[in-house]
DNA sequence: TATTGTTATACTCTATAACTATA
DNA sequence: TATAGTTATAGAGTATAACAATA
């Protein structure tokens, strides 16, 4: 183990409940698992900055330069006014640049600004060692399975 | 389909969206197919006024009457400052008591009331339509599977 | 000293309503 | 009339600090 997050989420109980059919419960494995991996997600993007959201979005500026807030929002799972705030930090850090759609003036394009894409170099980077990360816990072939059938909740 | 929320959740979005890998990171499935479970589980105890830690709560008292709060916060992930108000809100409604343990006076010793044992016949109805709507999107098998999977990382 | 439960509090994420400017 | 983006705001869920009672 490189170091103490690496370690799965056992919140440190030797707990001796009778769980009482909790540990069969989709639900709450979602809900446990998921503080566990946002709370990796956080150490591995402390130094960048950037919240879950932001890593998702910055993802698909990239690699759908000009599209829509809307767009992104639908996406990723957030309301529009939650997402405004987002890319509000990511255009003042001067990440992502908003220009007016010349086919539709209401909506914003979104694209990387060079230094947008630089910074990409450092995410890309943050992330493969928390999918590393994961990927030791669960395996390669869990991690896979595991997403595959999340797919089907999450509709991506 | 029984109703809207057992459909995949999709976001209502038929995207034409370059992914850019989003679609392989656990952490994005994770965080959106928990908001979809959410839901569904929101949905299903809406008539209950019962929040997923408090539902986890009323097992864990049912399955081991006398145990103190901070051995259920543990297996729960939560705070202690934050069950407190949920465990206040079960006692108030008489679903649950709050005894002094008589072994150690600085704890307190949960049990469920006559009430709260009662209630557990609805809560145990309102969560199989839960798990039976989740199982009835992925499939019993893929169900298991990924409730196997999510163990690794919380911890139970 | 350390721990249990509690209060107070702050921060994040998420949700809706209402506005503006366009369409 | 409807939509894209925005503002303001309210509600969850979660985090820490500090205190009283007890160990």
């Amino acid at each position: 183990m490189t170091d103490g997050l690496a370690t799965a989420n056992n919140n440190g109980h030797d707990h001796d409940l009778e769980l009482g059919g909790l540990d069969q419960a989709l639900g709450f494995h979602l809900r446990t698992a998921q503080q566990y991996v946002a709370r990796e997600f956080a150490a591995r993007f402390e130094h960048l900055d950037l919240s879950p959201v932001q890593y998702s979005a910055l993802v698909l500026i990239e690699n759908n330069p000009g599209r829509r807030q809307a767009d992104l929002a639908a996406v990723l799972g957030v309301r529009q006014p939650n997402l405004v705030v987002r890319i509000d930090d990511l255009v003042n850090r001067g990440l992502v640049s908003r220009s007016a759609d010349p086919l539709d003036r209401r909506a914003n394009s979104l694209r990387l600004t060079a230094a947008g894409k630089k910074f990409m170099t450092q995410v890309r980077k943050a992330h493969e060692q928390h999918t590393d990360s994961l990927r030791n816990v669960l395996g390669q072939q869990d991690y896979e399975k595991v997403v595959e059938i999340l797919s089907k909740l999450s509709g991506l």
